[in-house]
RNA sequence: GGGGGCAUAGCUCAGUGGUUAGAGCGCGGAACUCAUAAUUCCUUGGUCCCUGGUUCGAAUCCAGGUGCCCCUACCA
């Protein structure tokens, strides 16, 4: 019996965005999540990428004096370059200007049209002349009706445009979010729970039909089939939201990767501002064109930055370089560790607070998992010549209940979508590594070469849940548990390698699987404790 | 304006009606020395935002209030 396949998703970060924390954040919890799928022997599709058709990436283009297509490809270039620098595991790269995504998403909307659920009608709303865009009401009115740019009064406007049929799809997005029910055989989870009742909420304050095209741009945007040939509309781009939802699905809409879309668990990970998109619209127009809906949504809160919102006039971004400066100082697997364990999966923001990078570094990872890999390999190699000895003593007490439960917590974990409570149970395994060596002391015992059958087996005990740590520890800890492989002997990197990159979890946490006169070698301290700089 | 969320130890958070409210980090003390001055143990620390209500019983449910936050249609 094969396993189900896995098919995660981050949002398309907006190509005139420079990569920042939160772009950093959500592609790490995929790949997190991405990594647990494939080395628990899943076959997993891992996307991320760009979204490019807004009208003011034309904008930006022409003020930086560049063609609209060499400024996306730039600026795509920065958000690829720095994922792959950060060891990301995508898949894919996906960017809307891409001919393979504007052909499926022309495909999808002729469908649309061609059923009915795309059609043409008036738009009305607050016109800026000057900015050339619509304002939704709510600005209009916090703007008092003028433009905020120049002053000038906004002008009511009416433009046709093409309708999504949202309204329609009203009673199938409460029976699935409200009631949970399964609309053509699949059910769709918006999480956290706060955000399934926000969403609900909207949904049930009545659904309007939304607008699906703008009045084209000049060769950007995807063309809204026939709009050209029609006189009373004039050429029209597809929106862009709507373009950049069908990124999900134009991806894998190919004959080789269908499978990870029609016979795949499917998740989206966006944050919360973008949750309206992601929860009603996204469903909606997957129901009108036929297909499955994924199988959920997870919108995750905020960073904030020493206690600030993070913003432009605050200049406060945790941006490239300071995230570049971290992975200096703490190694990539410090900076993932603390994104996972201290991240914002609940409703509430977190703060990205120096001084807690720093406590939870040292506390975690120096402290705990690097000195606890550091104590069992240097007493294997003061006591044992660097060899785990054969098992002819007794321990005196047993670890695999303890890592059992580890793996137990780590799956449950990641079945909720809370990687940094499956980190936390994999460290807990550690934990309880640091305090059996202190219940037994094993470096007392081993002063009388009579006790040594029983330091063994306590060694034993201590390095087989420590492998087993590193293994439960490999997604959001690539670099440091694969060391730790290294220096046991292990050869699991290639094994994934040589499987497809599909792992053995099941086999690989199972008690057991370290054999007696295997070497661990100690090596370099796997996490270097910070200690701050001396401020005079 | 409308909708939604959050408020529990110094910090970050668990805890959705039932014994003296928990964890991690930090702080203080002790033990230990294999290890990255690491580890382990103990201690400290809370009118569970306020007021009122429902209940035999409320951190938990309800109402009102206060504070902070998000969405309200192109910033993870």
């Amino acid at each position: 019996m094969s396993k189900p396949r896995f098919y995660v998703t981050t949002p398309i970060y907006y190509v005139n965005d420079r990569p920042h924390i939160g772009h950093v954040y959500t592609t790490t919890i995929a790949d997190v999540m991405a990594r647990h799928a494939r080395l628990a022997g899943r076959e997993t599709f891992f996307l991320t990428g760009t979204d490019e058709h807004a009208t003011k990436v034309v904008e930006k283009a022409a003020e930086n004096g560049m063609t609209t297509r060499a400024w996306a490809d730039r600026n795509a270039g920065i958000f690829e370059e720095t994922f792959r620098k950060l060891g990301m595991s995508n898949d894919d790269f996906i960017r809307t200007s891409q001919d393979r995504h504007k052909v499926k998403v022309t495909r999808y909307v002729t469908r649309l049209l061609a059923s009915g659920d795309a059609y043409l009608g008036d738009y009305e709303g607050w016109y800026d002349a000057g900015q050339e865009e619509y304002l939704p009401d709510a600005k209009a009115e916090e703007y008092q009706f003028k433009s905020p740019f120049n002053g000038k009064p906004l002008v009511r406007k009416k433009e046709k445009n093409y309708f999504f049929k949202l309204s329609k799809y009203q009673p199938q997005l409460l029976a699935l979010l409200e009631r949970g029910e399964a609309v053509n055989g699949a059910s769709f989870a918006v999480l956290p729970e706060a955000r399934k009742n926000e969403i609900v909420g909207r949904i049930k304050d009545g659904l309007n039909d939304v607008p699906m095209s703008r009045s084209g741009m000049a060769d950007w945007g995807i063309d809204i089939p026939g709009s050209a040939q029609n006189p009373e509309t004039g050429p029209q781009t597809v929106y862009v939201w709507i373009d950049a939802l069908f990124n999900y699905l134009s991806v894998v809409d190919t004959q080789e990767r269908r499978k990870f879309w029609d016979d795949a668990e499917v998740l989206h990970l966006t944050a919360k501002d973008i949750l309206w998109f992601h929860a009603a619209i996204w469903p909606a127009l997957l129901l009108a064109l036929g297909e499955k809906l994924p199988n959920a949504l997870y919108a995750h809160s905020f960073w904030i930055s020493e206690g600030q919102k993070m913003s432009k006039s605050l200049g406060n971004f945790i941006d490239l370089e300071k995230i570049d400066a971290y992975v200096r100082d703490f190694s990539l697997d410090g900076l993932r560790w603390f994104l996972v364990t201290q991240g914002p999966m609940g409703t509430n923001d977190s703060d990205f607070s120096h001084a807690k990078f720093v406590d939870m570094y040292n506390a975690e990872l120096a402290n705990g998992l690097g000195n606890c890999f550091s104590r069992v390999s240097n007493m294997t190699e003061k006591y044992f010549g660097g060899a785990i000895p054969a098992l002819v003593g007794e321990a005196g007490f047993q670890l695999a209940p303890a890592a059992e439960k580890a793996v137990l917590e780590v799956a449950e974990a990641i079945a909720k979508i809370q990687p940094g409570q499956g980190a936390q149970a994999g460290l807990a395994l550690i934990r309880a590594v640091d305090k059996a060596i202190e219940d037994t002391k094993p470096f007392t015992l081993a002063k009388d070469p009579a006790n040594l059958p029983q330091v063994g087996a306590i060694l034993y005990e201590c390095a087989e849940a420590v492998r087993i740590a590193s293994v439960l520890l490999w997604p959001v800890l690539p670099a440091a548990c694969e060391k730790i492989w290294a220096r046991m002997g292990l050869d699991y990197a290639a094994q994934m390698q040589a499987g497809g990159g599909l792992g053995k979890l099941e086999e690989w946490t199972a008690w057991g699987g370290l054999l007696p006169g295997m070497k661990i070698e100690k090596g370099e301290a796997l996490f270097m404790r910070h200690v701050p700089p001396k401020t005079a």
